[in-house]
Order: C-alpha cells, then sequence, then structure tokens
DNA sequence: CGTGTTATGTTATTGCATAACGCGGCAATC
DNA sequence: GATTGCCGCGTTATGCAATAACATAACACG
C-alpha cells in the first residue's frame, strides 16, 4: 500500500487527504479546517485549494447534496465525473458505487435530448442496510 | 391523479412561483429575493418558507448543484423525487425529463445495495443542443 | 543572482440558508 | 363577544459555504 499511484501531494493537500481517507464519513470544509489547526491550517481557502487539487486527481469527491467531501474508495474509479453515491440519512456513512447499466441510461438519456453530458451528478438518499435492517426483524419496508 | 391546477397558494407563495415561472432558467433564492423586493418582500425567510412549501406541493425544484430552483415543467412529473436534469453550462437552461429506464437503473442500484431510496438527485451537466450547434449565431449569446 | 512559477498565508467579502422572536389574522370553542 | 391556539408573516441576527484579492515563501532554472 504504498503511495505508488499517488501523485506527489504538498503537505496542505495531505493533510487534507488524511483527514478525509481517515475520517468516517463526509467532512465539511470548515470541518477539515478545524480538525487540522493543530497542523497549521488557518483559513478556508488553504482547504478549499487542496480539495480541488485532489478533486482534479481524482482522490476526492465533492458531494453536492452535503457540501461536504470524501475520499475516493470507489475500487476501480475509472470515471469521477460519473461517480454515484449512496447517501444514508440514518448513520451519515456514504458508499460510492460504479453501476455500468445505470452509466449507460445517463448517456443514453442525454443523448436523446443531444445533450453533451460533462458531468454526472447522481446522489441518492434514503437509508443503507446497516441502518434499516439493525438486528430488527421488523418489515418496514415501504 | 394530477390536480386540476395550483392549490391556494398564499401571497408569497403566489409571487415567488409566478417568478420562476416566468424566468428563463433558474433562480437562487436570492435573486428572487431582489426581484420581489418591489412587491414586498424584504428578507430571505420570506423566499425560503415559500420555496419550501412550492417544494413540498411539487411545484418547483431544488438544484443542488447549483443552489437555484426552477419551477416543475415536466410534463407529467408524476414522481418528484426522482426527477432528473439536465443543465446547459453555456445557457443556463434547464431541462427536467423523466426517464422510466434510468429510474429503474436506479431503484435497481439502490435495491442491490440494500438501500432504502428516498430521493434520488440526478443533475447532468453539459452543453445542450442549441448550445452545441448553433443553427444561427444571431442571438446575443453570452 | 534575477526571474518565472507554484504553493502558501491572510484578510475580507460575497453568497446561501436558517434560528429565533414576535405579531396579527382567523377559526373553533366557550 | 371574548379566549385560545394555530398559522402565515415580518424582522433581526447569525452561521455556514465559498471565493476574491492581495502578499509572501519556496523553488527551478537561465
Amino acid at each position: 500500500m504504498t503511495s505508488s499511484s499517488v501523485p506527489p501531494l504538498t503537505k496542505n493537500q495531505s493533510l487534507v487527504y488524511t483527514a478525509l481517507n481517515e475520517a468516517d464519513g463526509p467532512l465539511t470544509a470548515y470541518t477539515i479546517l478545524d480538525q487540522l489547526r493543530d497542523e497549521g491550517l488557518r483559513a478556508p481557502p488553504q482547504v478549499y485549494r487542496s480539495l480541488e487539487r485532489l478533486i482534479d486527481l481524482g482522490m476526492v469527491h465533492r458531494l453536492e447534496t452535503l457540501n461536504a467531501f470524501v475520499a475516493c474508495r470507489h475500487p476501480s474509479c475509472e470515471d469521477h465525473t460519473h461517480a454515484v453515491f449512496m447517501i444514508c440519512e440514518a448513520c451519515d456513512q456514504v458508499a460510492e458505487v460504479g453501476d455500468k447499466t445505470l452509466t449507460n441510461s445517463l448517456n443514453r438519456v442525454a443523448r436523446g435530448y443531444d445533450f453533451a453530458l460533462s458531468k454526472a451528478v447522481v446522489e441518492l438518499h434514503g437509508t443503507c442496510a446497516q441502518c434499516v435492517a439493525p438486528t430488527d426483524a421488523r418489515e418496514g419496508k415501504e
């Protein structure tokens, strides 16, 4: 697990990425700032600049519906502009998934309207499996 | 089924809805506020409260990636929690579409992870047909 | 060195959204 | 008719999100 595939990150970028990578959920820019104040970060631009770079590198995703950020954990995140997220509103966990059929559907819809798709934001809100069935056999499906 | 026409809206709600409906694209809450200052609106909560109600009624959608709002123009907008938007970054026009296959894909993905989907945010960014292939360049574009 | 470039630090501001308080109309009840 | 409770409304103030603008440091390279 060396940083073989990781491009050279600056100190701030490393700090921000580590914070996101070690978090168990999405973090807002200001939360990151607070966490890294001891490390020397003191103002929003330092965080936002690092985030911008990390997003460019495909190492971090921005969650539009949360105004928050997560480290990319997609097994084979080949297309960072078409990531799909499932966001549990009970535990705040975020899962990133890639689905070929879904991507195809998106592309097909866009093409049907002669729309040149450059980026797809897909964020699914709901309740994750663990939070739906926490050792409880209740059939609360809706 | 499709409710005949507009449910009883309060004055502020009507003002906000009219502003959105007559706009040729999405508006931010503060833009709406500015436009309606002459009509008596003076503070953000008045706009946000109206927007909240209009969204509940399914008459308005919030565009998460723009922090903006549009009147619902979906021909048969039966499911306001699964609307799909195509957002042209050249002309700022927004098209709302409903696609059965896409919706099915979303539901299938969610189910595959035992994820109880409550709301899907799908916002496609790119360039619309008119902006990709400008048939006539007489419009004072940009 | 001097210069260009890149990363950084800092202050201030803009933009987006909501908390919190209080008022006034209005229907239901007494 | 007065009392009460709800609801929409108006207002102030605040908090969070993001960026503009400017100044500095660190470094590569001729």
